[in-house]
DNA sequence: TAAATATTTCGATATTATTCGAATTGTCGA
DNA sequence: TCGACAATTCGAATAATATCGAAATATTTA
């Protein structure tokens, strides 16, 4: 029936659940477009794009225990890595994970 | 920053919702493996590959009134559609949604 | 029309999610 | 070491979700 086992079949599930919440999607969706995946996109934010922690809550309107909440749901859900650099957290998306999900949708076309 | 506009991504993360619980994404899969997207698989289930409310909840241990909120789950997040057809309701994947799905994790790889 | 089959609606309950504010921890620079 | 900044943890309130079972609705067939 499907080619997916069940355990990936509730992995993809954690991260659809991940993303289903607009602020979270709007964070991961910030991450994806600021850095190349895979990569953080600057180390220090001299030029306005950054991926820490306080940058990802920017325009949100959301508090930060809530921004700090919302990253660890995307790193639990394994879409995120995170490293700590001085004071800030910098974060970047997982390009593993951002291929997997491509596959998912794009498969089935073929 | 995100080339989405606030209402989109609002649908997408409605999107990613209806796919966030494991039997909902379960039976999405089974539609979209089982029938080329936009088509019913079978009109009659006399080939044991078809689409209705009852054949999505099978092997899923849920009790039918389940299957059939989560059938309109995924109605509502506009994944799939519906179609009676004698007593027994069809449903099918929008292949629309499927190719912006496709589209909305493959394209930042570009 | 009555029985059988397919699906939905409704109400209830248990679990999980969202968000906040306060307090805490970690890091850097004066 | 102290103050400022960044982020996390914790507890609480409120809202949303998943699932069930019983009852209702729709459709076909005997």
């Amino acid at each position: 029936m499907s080619k997916y086992r069940d355990a990936q079949i509730k992995q993809f599930a954690e991260i659809f659940k991940a993303l289903s919440n607009p602020n979270r999607l709007r964070m991961f969706l910030h991450l994806v477009t600021c850095c190349v995946p895979g990569t953080v996109g600057s180390f220090d934010a001299k030029d306005g794009v950054s991926a820490c922690v306080g940058d990802l809550g920017r325009d949100l309107d959301i508090v930060p225990s809530t921004v700090s909440h919302h990253i660890k749901e995307l790193h639990r859900a394994g879409l995120i890595r995170m490293e700590r650099r001085g004071q800030k957290i910098e974060c970047w998306v997982d390009p593993v994970i951002l291929r997997g999900l491509s596959r998912f949708f794009d498969e089935p076309l073929t």
